[in-house]
DNA sequence: AGCACGCCGACT
DNA sequence: GTCGGCGTGCTC
């Protein structure tokens, strides 16, 4: 153990800050030291934070602080997650601190100002200069903020806190509601015609609906509401708001599941599944099958064998409105022994799931990317569905990967990891294909249903409409299938993969096409042409009249999003309902109200983004259709043929799940590009022959390990130097094949330019070796660094 | 990441 | 003459 010289404990503590490192504190005497896994507040310079206790003897050193506060008696984090956090850290460059930040419930770094205290011995002291006019402001015993304390007194308190003339205090209280605000209808119901906001008409309706009372965050997710619509609502007597205890989720209002049978392949699956599970044997699969399979009954089917041996799991979903889908199903079969962390949750909400799981009252849980870090004791399985979903890989500091981090946490419990897709990432699937994971393959559908035809519409063969402008929107065979399909009374879904009314305003004098001036991208057009909106920074104006290079008053929206997709499909289907669904929709009206309307019935044709591929299973939908394959696949990123098979696919999957056959058209420029051929055909396995093929020849992942390091800054000279630097101390390390310094794709983004290193080498060990060598601990000034260890995009 | 200290412009 | 700009340096 330590010195027997100074038996003083020593504790090593992870700070919530972008610094790579830990540090150390003296624990006050008398105070049993804090076990590891402890949150404890602690003087950090001028600021009081909270951390987390990693180790219980921290290394000496010198100017040692002491704890300010034990937070935790217990320890809110177990020794399992917390070597999972450090693990975590340590494999994608960032700090453990920040790994626990994202990881734990409660607002971790809840900073405050440190405050000051005198002690007896100070009072006795006679100290002089600073030193005296800084006792002499905590003269009246209480304890002073050092912002209020006189200026230049912060070295003095330094060196009296460490002779234990003055005390360091937090001034953090751990506050805890116990009630949270809910709304409901009034008994009586509005006694006249109120006026209302379309918005709080609603609320109203989905109050109605649901017959219960319901909290704000709930209400937003499901009808985009704010609290003003709330307030005013409330202010009208149009609902009734009042206090209720906390309560962690929704309870859900459920009929009893029918079991049925397994397929024989489900079977063979979960018989695998299981017996890993029984005997606490590390077990990777990967359950590869189309959408319609059946994989959601085997995950419920393995969940249930490792509740049933006594251990826990883990249901890893994509960061989407889809978790009440699974949560529902989930709930409905494991009742109390389920507990969801869903993003909607509020922060006590979350707490409180927290807790209920650290405690074992649930061992299922289900969540998006950080619901890995969840206190499960034992698990027995990790479920990672949609595994090839790019939300698992956080993009912003802490840039961890939930499907990593799942294999280090299965790894070590010894449990089985399930990845599932109906399009696996070429990383999972390569794994598979090498042995090192285990396939099992769900090729039957589930009540033999039939994939869908899938059509690939050469638009060099159409001919564009009028207004088009050289670009189709809809070809021949799409309408024509379109009209089959409205006629049948059934419905249809319509992928276009970009946002607002076109992509961009052309200037027809001088080519001007309005970028943005802080974003090396075109603003987009948005409100049928009234607005344009930077879709990187988010800034919108009025679209100006007249050409600001050359005044020029030809001004003309070019391409379409899709909204203006909305306007033309309701010319050539002026009776058929629509609607539209993307980030804009769903943020106005709240995605959850858009699904409803399409299942009811009451929309024939759902329009949209991404979003639309991803999610809700609508029956009655017969007909997709992909507008333009080749937005994403222009995309300059190695991984865009990768992305655009799995979204054609992925669409492709939503046709003809009722009791017809589907379709789907792929409407494309490249009607010869492997990703759309292969997705046509539903052929996975050819997709990713050739993909691995290019990947194993270019030296990409995975093929090799993959780290970008991006420098920006307002000052495009410092950028480029900073990157320049780092990409020279790179070079020449063994085993690296280093790319650039080079502009990123996107060169400027907010305002700041942005250069990139990229850095490929044969394993993990020697990538982070030579991060450690090229990455500066602190940026030069002006300049941030990101160091992003196997990227999901290279933008 | 904060936050304080430190050297150069427009105001009581 | 002072308040304040943000450059840079450190935090157990």
């Amino acid at each position: 153990m330590s010195d027997a010289a100074d038996p003083r404990p020593i504790v090593s503590v992870a700070l919530p800050l972008p610094l790579r490192r830990e540090f150390s504190y003296l624990v006050p005497p008398g105070l049993p030291p804090p076990a590891p896994g402890s949150r404890v507040r602690v003087p950090f310079g001028e600021r009081a934070l909270t951390g987390v206790v990693v180790s219980a003897s921290g290394p000496p050193a010198t100017g040692m602080r002491e704890i300010l506060e034990v937070l935790d008696a217990d320890p809110v984090c177990p020794p399992d997650l917390l070597a999972l956090a450090r693990r975590t850290a340590q494999r994608f460059f960032a700090s453990t601190g920040e790994v626990l930040r994202s990881a734990l419930p409660a607002r971790l770094p809840a900073p405050g100002a440190l405050r000051y205290r005198i002690t007896q011995k100070g009072a006795l002291g006679r100290a002089s200069g600073v030193e005296a006019a800084a006792l002499e402001a905590l003269a009246s015993g209480e304890s002073v903020r050092a912002a209020d304390l006189p200026k230049g007194t912060a070295d003095a308190l330094r060196s009296l806190e460490e002779r234990g003339w003055v005390r360091a205090v937090s001034a953090f209280r751990d506050r805890r509601a116990r009630t949270e605000t809910a709304y409901l209808l009034p008994a009586a119901g509005p006694a006249e015609d109120v006026r209302r906001s379309a918005r709080g008409g609603q609320v109203l309706a989905w109050l109605e609906a649901i017959g219960r009372p319901a909290t704000a965050a709930e209400i937003r997710l499901a009808t985009g509401a704010g609290p003003a619509v709330l307030r005013t609502l409330a202010l009208a007597g149009l609902v009734r708001s009042f206090p209720q205890a906390l309560r962690e989720e929704a309870p859900p209002i459920l009929a009893a599941r029918s079991p049925f049978r397994l397929t024989g392949e489900q079977d063979a699956a979960v018989m695998q599944l299981s017996a890993a599970i029984r005997e606490k044997r590390y077990f990777p699969a990967l359950l590869q099958g189309v959408t319609g399979s059946g994989k959601t009954e085997v995950y419920l089917r393995a969940i249930g064998q490792a509740l049933g041996a006594g251990r826990g799991a883990i249901w890893l979903v994509p960061e989407i409105a889809l978790t009440p889908v699974f949560a529902r199903e989930l709930k409905r079969q494991f009742g109390d022994r389920a507990a969801l962390l869903h993003s909607a949750l509020s922060e006590r909400e979350r707490g409180l799931a927290w807790d209920r799981v650290r405690k074992g009252d649930a061992r299922a849980v289900i969540g998006p990317r950080s619901a890995i870090f969840a206190p499960v004791a034992d698990p027995g399985v990790i479920v990672v569905d949609e595994e090839h979903d790019a939300s698992y890989k956080q993009r912003e500091s802490p840039r961890y990967d939930a499907r990593e981090v799942a294999a280090l946490r299965a790894k070590t419990a010894g449990a089985a990891l399930l990845f599932g897709s109906a399009t696996p990432s070429l990383e999972a699937y390569h794994a598979s294909r090498q042995g090192r994971v285990a396939r099992l393959l769900l090729t039957e559908r589930v009540e033999s249903r039939p994939l869908p035809d899938v059509t690939v519409v050469d638009l060099r063969r159409e001919i564009p409409g009028p207004d088009e402008k050289g670009v189709p929107l809809f070809s021949r065979p799409l309408v024509e299938r379109l009209r089959e399909t409205f006629a049948r009374g059934e419905q249809a879904i319509l992928l276009q993969p970009r946002r607002g009314y076109a992509p961009f305003l052309l200037c027809r004098q001088c080519g001007h096409d309005f970028r943005c001036t802080r974003c090396s991208v075109a603003r987009t057009v948005h409100d049928r042409g009234r607005h344009l909106v930077c879709h990187y920074c988010g800034e919108r104006l009025e679209r100006p009249l007249r050409c600001p290079e050359c005044s020029g008053a030809l001004l003309e929206a070019i391409g379409f999003g899709t909204e203006r997709v909305g306007d033309r499909f309701a010319e050539l289907f002026p009776d058929v309902p629509y609607a539209v669904l993307d980030r804009d929709s769903s943020r106005k009206r709240g995605a959850g109200a858009v699904v409803e309307d399409v299942l009811s019935g009451r929309v024939s044709c759902l329009i949209g983004t991404q979003m639309v591929a991803k999610g809700h299973d609508f029956p009655n939908v017969t007909a997709v259709g992909v507008l333009s394959a080749d937005t994403m696949l222009n995309f300059p990123d190695f991984r865009s043929a990768e992305k655009t098979f799995q979204l054609v696919a992925q669409v492709a999957g939503r046709a003809g799940r009722g009791e017809s056959k589907g379709t789907v058209h792929v409407q494309t420029f490249h009607p010869q590009h492997p990703a759309i051929q292969r997705a046509a055909e539903h052929d996975v396995d050819g997709f990713c022959a050739g993909e691995l093929a290019f990947r194993r020849t270019f030296f990409y992942p995975p093929f090799c390990e993959l780290a970008a390091i991006l420098v920006s800054s307002p000052d495009r000279e410092r950028a480029a130097e900073a990157a320049s630097a780092i990409a020279a101390a790179a070079e020449g390390a063994p085993g690296l094949r280093l790319s650039g310094p080079a502009p990123a794709p996107l060169e400027r983004l907010q305002g700041r330019w942005r250069h990139q290193v990229l850095l490929r080498a044969p394993d993990r060990k020697t990538l982070l070796a030579i991060l450690e060598s090229c990455v500066p601990e602190r940026p030069p000034s002006g300049v941030q660094i990101a160091a992003d260890v196997d990227p999901q995009d290279l933008m």
